[in-house]
DNA sequence: GCAATTTCGTTAGCTATGCTAATTAATTCG
DNA sequence: CGAATTAATTAGCATAGCTAACGAAATTGC
């Protein structure tokens, strides 16, 4: 592989990411539920039960962000507020039954799609699409 | 490949297209210009003057949308309206010397910036790469 | 050739997601 | 105990997406 390769390597990922994202937000929305939001309550039903400021952290957004989608899992009976008997300033956030149920429905419905799609591909492109994941988690993971 | 690693796969690439754009958005932030503005300036520099609804079916938004956006441009100097002698309903959008000028150098950073990164990566897995960004962009256009 | 329809863009107004700054309440530390 | 820190919320701003409704221009059809 030419070096002057890279830079036109560069610029077909950012734009296949972009699509891939594109097309994947379509199924999400069939939940009923926003990428964003959808996004916080895997965090709890993956996770388990955590403060704000840790789901904050865990999707990277700043708390009063975070809190709006609490808020907005909360009127949608997905997710629970509840007080932290050890400190009284926390709050637990715990994905309901009912939360739970519709995400796990949600991204079982994405990963047929997405299989379905991947199934397209012949078995030495999915072996380098598996290689070519594995890489940039870990060149994403040491720039951090 | 195990049939049933295609699920896992297709799990993985998902987060490692959010963690992706999640880091190039931070460059193209660099460009004083949020990633719509970016990207509909980027038709108009690489496409050339459109029209309105052309712009807005490229970025796939719909027209007030894309009004905003060249609204945005517009302000910056970024991007002129032009109106179409042949037909006095629409408009011609073009970049300005301005606009063309930062995104050719945001262009270049994000790419300095993304070579960069996958510099890391050994032969193997550029190729492994190059392989996955075809065969995405192959079946991502197939089921479009 | 003129009326009806379609098309292009804009305006108005709603929702959602992101931010920072400031506030309140609780905990920790000196 | 009082000061500093931490957790969450509130208020307010910008951006980006949408639909609905409108005006102006072009096209169609009779």
């Amino acid at each position: 592989m030419s070096k002057d390769a890279l830079p036109d390597l560069a610029q077909q990922l950012h734009s296949v990411a972009i699509h891939l994202l594109r097309r994947l937000r379509r199924t999400d929305d069939r939940m009923g539920l926003s990428g964003p939001r959808a996004s916080a309550l895997s965090v709890l039903v993956f996770g388990g039960p955590a403060s704000l400021a840790q789901l904050a952290k865990a999707e990277q957004v700043k708390p009063p962000t975070m809190a709006r989608l609490v808020d907005a899992l909360e009127a949608a009976g997905l997710a629970r507020r509840e007080t932290d008997k050890s400190d009284l300033r926390a709050v637990r956030i715990r994905a309901t039954p009912k939360g739970r149920k519709l995400l796990l429905e949600g991204r079982a419905r994405r990963l047929r799609q997405l299989t379905q799609l991947l199934e397209a591909a012949t078995a030495p492109e999915r072996a380098a699409m598996t290689t070519a994941v594995s890489t940039l988690r870990r060149l994403l993971k040491q720039s951090d």
